[in-house]
DNA sequence: GGTGTGGCTTGATGTTCGTCAAGCAAACGG
DNA sequence: CCGTTTGCTTGACGAACATCAAGCCACACC
């Protein structure tokens, strides 16, 4: 009910945003709000930060304040334990939704590093809780993002209890590719945005062996890899690798 | 607003349940609400639903209606693929809530089973949703209870990627047992409710090699096993082999 | 144009854990 | 009570992956 603009910080970086012109409408929060909700929405996500690459949106032991939104650019996420152990347990793209582990203790548990220059919308939580009060398909909806996050992190979970390292990184690329695909890109070709040990750490393998099997799968004409370029040639066959635990 | 009473099903097993009254309020929905937000909660949380040991709450596929709070009993909750892998996601014991998984997709996505007879309190989701946007406080609770299942997974994550075979287990234990703790039982003494293939599943490791590690714990003197019972004798050496990657 | 530097690849070797197999203990059911 | 089943333990062996090490490539920066 409140007029935003008196409230909108004075900041260059703080940028009117408008939901109901945003391109990525169909995959983010927004997705299935009616336009009068989506006026209300765009009271909330009120302003923009962009993030060099490396840099955090938000890091481990942080307050947690907002839920981001990314426009554009690739992200990590990432916890640390103290004797240094590092984990990734995310890679998040375009339209994605970024901090909900901040929820539980008020304090974010992971930091989300910008693996390229991106742009997030911040969404202040209690301004999203308030609104989806209001509107049941909001609401609705962001308990979909929450239990979508959930079901992915038991992907993940099956991934490095149970494959190995062909098929971690098999499904890996499918899960990639399929993710740009729904965002409008190819089917087969990716530019991969982390290194090799980024990856590694979130299949839970080693860097060398990240590379060595990119090369079997390269020997095996499965795909063509240029640095980060990845070609994907054969899409059946990596399904294939990932469908058979008994493929020795 | 509407009187539960003549729309509860005639059914031997649907209990009329108390919240107020309930020894786990403190540990499940109900955490932190008033009297009067507590007396609607309860007209939400009808029924209960005993379920026998190895059967279902329910199973990955069927519609997703309600959520679940653990009465008493001791779950898991396991993934399957179509090629006949399986992924034990969590277990799961009184006061906690299972079925978050389901949301996304109005059907679930794992299987819920008893490990022993169980019961729980049924919490017909849509009732849910509609009492937390009357009451900001059940609302925020239901996305702290949904981001702490994120931030555990994420933590299963790194377990699972990063740790080797006696941090898994160490973790394991000092997981379940403090846990168990905040439930009122021993710090040091616990029965598992599982078997060693299930920890494995769990922890990524084949059943051999969870009995060698908790053979190779006994030896050490840290702990002493009696088939499902086990006894935490040096809880600071589990602490120590979970913090020392480099112990070799 | 050299010269770092970070990221990647590849080889040789070692360790951890999985696999296969056998045997035992406890629980169960006639 | 005995036979069966299920879960657990232990050993021998092998496969998969980590570790260590060397060298290469692409790119940024003087």
């Amino acid at each position: 009910m409140l007029d935003p603009s008196p409230v909108m910080p004075i900041d260059a970086k703080a940028i009117k945003v408008a939901c109901s012109s945003c391109n990525l409408r169909e995959l983010c929060l927004p997705m299935g709000l009616s336009s009068t909700e989506l006026d209300k929405l765009e009271t909330v996500v009120s302003t923009r930060r962009r993030i060099k690459r490396g840099q955090s949106v938000f890091s481990a032991g942080d307050r947690f304040t907002a839920l981001y939104a990314i426009r554009s650019g690739f992200f990590k996420t990432r916890i640390t334990t103290e004797d240094g152990r590092d984990q990734v347990t995310g890679f998040q793209m375009t339209g994605e939704i970024i901090g909900l582990d901040g929820i539980v203790n008020d304090h974010h548990s992971c930091d989300a590093v910008a693996l390229e220059d991106a742009e997030v919308c911040v969404m202040p939580f209690d301004q999203v809780e308030q609104l989806s009060r209001e509107f049941t398909t909001l609401q609705h909806h962001v308990h979909k993002i929450m239990s979508r996050e959930i079901v992915r992190d038991h992907g993940v979970m099956l991934l490095l209890g149970s494959m190995r390292a062909e098929e971690r990184l098999a499904a890996f690329l499918l899960n990639l590719v399929q993710r740009l695909h729904a965002r409008g890109f190819s089917q087969s070709e990716l530019v991969l945005r982390m290194t090799r040990e980024e990856i590694g750490s979130y299949l839970g393998m080693k860097l060398e062996t990240v590379s060595r099997t990119f090369s079997k799968f390269v020997e095996d004409g499965i795909i063509e890899v240029k640095q980060r370029y990845v070609h994907i040639k054969n899409t059946a066959a990596l399904r294939q690798i990932v469908s058979n635990p008994n493929c020795r």
